[in-house]
DNA sequence: CATGAATGAGGATTCATTCAT
DNA sequence: GATGAATGAATCCTCATTCAT
């Protein structure tokens, strides 16, 4: 599906919107004041508030395939290296990326049958079979312990990222960061993140 | 606050449907047809739709508040049973009440000001104070390491707990475990979490 | 008809919130609220909330019926001294009772029919056989011209009158009387309007 | 402010029902089916029922301004001309839009503060420093007398034709006028009333 | 005699969508 | 292809009244 310049207009609006205000307590009228566009357009192109929904779940998630499989052909790295190349490249992903992060996590909270959860329970069920390989290669290769539960890995992972984004002003306030501007913010919670999730994931799949 | 059977019974629907559809996908009428009563006692007993989320909020943190601060006055344990019996604690609370769990999320993630968001941020700001102190605690009794990072830990512990909260029907498909009945897996996952992060606090703790 | 304790302060605060906020606008909550007694007690005594309307009228009558017929039979007064003393109970009476002259005129202007504004007709009807009277006698004394038109004579005193009553915010301002009481403002008033309508009503009724 | 014809159509459905059963008596959808449109539309075309009752009021003063501006600079009639003309001109617009005036008059008796009652007000105020004028011209000329109050001048003219419409059912009733039409009898009441006020403010700004 | 609780109807407004142009 | 106008359904809330106690 490949979506004009307009269209595109709208998602990135709705993603916006969704992330802020729900998808529910956003309307179309709201969406398309802010787009700048006709209320008709978005049934028009869409043709419902659900399909519109769908799209920027569809448009957003081009960007956010985990790069397992590719990595996990490569005979160049350590196991360890291609998780720590990984972490950096989820946290990377979904700090630049906060408001669909949040769409995500409503969409799976909510969980209306038929609608984008089911989209995002494929994709982590996909994404889960990448892990085990992951694990799976790092076990042969004597780098990882034996009993690594892949489901608690990515929970780890995907929780903590959740929690600093959901929580953002909580951290910004707790630790005095009110002078930091937004992309400074970011980049200091980003570069945060990523180390410790790297030293967690050490500690869970190497140590007895 | 005391609230009375009715409010009561009204609390526990909109709980369930605030979590299940949002705030604003949930409607009074859904609410008072789900509860049995008319819609006019929604506003009879709590003033508005907005008012009944807070009651509902009100209600249900009164078993939530964190017991930290009566444990950190107790020397008979050692630090790390205390952070045990926090998780152990905390784990519980949130898997048995995964409707409430879900409901301080999205209010969290859509953050309207002046809402219930206010509430949880306080309450979060309150219970890093506790967890602050049995950090230093377990610094200078010498069991814990320096260098650890209270906002990152609780990240970790909320993280983990929100994921397999909201990622529980996944959960339960890829490790086959269908067959459980709702308490059944309820029970499982509890146990398998708290264990869980108790080995991960351990070492976060701990560990040079 | 006689009313209790009770029943008379909710006619009195009926009578003030009907004149503020008009019949519709008032909400029986509105005046049992500021009645100080339970929203009930409204249906408990007067039936419906019409019915309360109705007993306001009935209530505030009782003082407003001109004294023209006790008049008439005296002999000792020439009639336009007794027109006179009628403009004088008139205004006063009026602008005593703003709040219920308020009432009235809005009564008269929706004129719903079976409502009260059918008891002011037969009420202007039986006023206008006294005033026909008393001009027919100031006829035969010699006193008054030929040719009056008593609804026009009416019109004028209670329009004037009404106006007054209505404008006494625009007569404030305009004549910089912003320092006066309430009180001072109504006797002024009073004053005013009374020897105004007695001069123009020595015209008409006696100029050619 | 240029309204459409559906506009239009809707303002004049409000201006009759608003004077019939005043403001809160009337609801949306009254006006929608009297006016044989969509309920939504309303909201649509003017935001809101308090916004169409300042569409109505903004309409229907278009061709409610005094000329008196204008005749004020004309030297060829005397004042005395110039004060017949405005008062044939006031009873004629008044006696023509009974409903109008009606609802002038129900929102300066209720007094919303902030709604229509102020700009009545802001009306009310321009119209006498027109009739200041007037009467000054008219002083200077000769032609009236001193002591002229322009305030129970206004309040008398006002006053009457108030009275007239709000009494209309009265009128024709005392009368016996129930033969003529509602044409007729509105040519019969215009002509009585203009004629009375005419000579009433001969006597008013001439007599010593 | 009095009242808090409860009700169904109706209030204004906003919604996503469709239609005519 | 694009849009302002229009719609019926649904929103939350308040209404006057009644009921059980």
């Amino acid at each position: 599906m490949e979506f004009n310049e307009k269209q595109l207009a709208i998602i990135d609006t709705a993603e916006k919107l969704f992330s802020i205000k729900g998808f529910d307590g956003t309307s179309v009228r709201d969406i398309a004041n802010e787009a700048g566009i006709n209320v008709a357009m978005i049934s028009y192109y869409f043709g419902s508030k659900e399909k519109l929904m769908e799209a920027v779940f569809e448009e957003k998630t081009k960007k956010m395939r985990l790069k397992v499989e590719s990595m996990l052909q490569d005979t160049t790295m350590t196991t360890r290296q291609k998780v720590n190349i990984l972490i950096d490249d989820y946290v990377d992903k979904f700090m630049l990326q906060p408001e669909f992060h949040k769409i995500m996590l409503i969409e799976q909270i909510t969980d209306k049958p038929g609608g984008v959860s089911d989209l995002i329970l494929t994709l982590k069920k996909r994404n889960l079979t990448s892990v085990r390989k992951l694990i799976l290669e790092g076990q042969k290769r004597g780098e990882f312990r034996k009993n690594i539960d892949p489901v608690l890995m990515m929970a780890t992972m995907v929780g903590i990222v959740s929690q600093m984004i959901i929580g953002r002003r909580f951290y910004k306030e707790v630790n005095n960061l009110e002078h930091l501007s937004d992309t400074e913010l970011n980049n200091h919670m980003r570069k945060k993140i990523s180390l410790y999730i790297k030293k967690l994931f050490k500690v869970i799949l190497t140590n007895e």
